[in-house]
DNA sequence: CTTGAACCTCTAGCCACTAGAGACATTACA
DNA sequence: TGTAATGTCTCTAGTGGCTAGAGGTTCAAG
């Protein structure tokens, strides 16, 4: 059994965003001390790890709460699962592409101002202002 | 001269965050009518679309807010304009980067599951309880 | 038994909007 | 000119995923 803080320590989770969870319903209600103070098992401690390997990797905390609802109810729950997981990386690929379009019209505008002196007329400024001056849509 | 239904149909930003712009003091405070309601010009269109590009391009209000200035006092703007911007760009290549990691492992753990029939064990699942099923660190 | 660190709950703040309530203004048409 | 529909006004509160701080209690080491 451990406190809060070494749960913090162990997960690299911080100690508000643990109580965070448990509000939010990730992680269950923990066991208290006569002071009120939460202590956690190994489960406990498991848990957390899940909720921030999966965080880490982007999902939101309510596909966190389905993943978790699949792991308690084991039935069917491969496909359900594999179904999120696709979808946050159909997620993350769409950010990709736009991120992508963004770097390329940034890194034009960026380097449009550098080296000639065309000095009261700024590249960048003139970009922003005029969308035609794009290369392309974002 | 024409009103902030107008301004937004034409740049395609919806009125109450035009309203927001101007909280921001992005957005000049416009003038009004007798009956209180605001109206724009050529002026407040181009300052609109310029915000809209901007934001399109992931700056932040506040980087917005320091264009803007620059914009008004046009010594030395460019240096600084092409600063923001490149601060900017650096910033999107880092998420780019961040979110490539995410892809490689989401499609690894996503594809763990497909086809053989190991339907007990989810490999969604077990991945995220298992950090050191992962390939890399993310 | 005392001290200091860790813990408790509660509220408010972050960003960039978005939604909704309830009241007033404008415009198109009869 | 009357009226109805649509647009606009301000204000407050909610979104997600935390983070910070106040003010108080409990725990563990010495």
């Amino acid at each position: 059994m451990f406190s809060i803080g070494e749960l913090s320590k162990r997960t690299n989770v911080k100690v508000p965003t643990i109580r965070y969870y448990e509000v939010m319903g990730l992680m269950p209600e923990a066991e208290r001390t006569s002071g009120n103070q939460r202590r956690y098992d190994k489960a406990g401690l498991e848990r957390l790890s899940f909720i921030r390997h999966a965080r880490d990797l982007g999902f939101s905390i309510e596909a966190i709460s389905s993943l978790i609802e699949l792991q308690e109810h084991p039935d069917r729950s491969c496909e359900a699962a594999t179904k999120i997981a696709t979808s946050q990386l159909e997620g993350v690929r769409t950010k990709i592409k736009r991120l992508r379009t963004l770097e390329k019209e940034l890194s034009r505008i960026s380097k449009g101002c550098d080296g000639e002196g065309v000095s009261e007329d700024c590249y960048v400024l003139a970009s922003l202002a005029d969308h035609n001056l794009c290369d392309r849509e974002h």
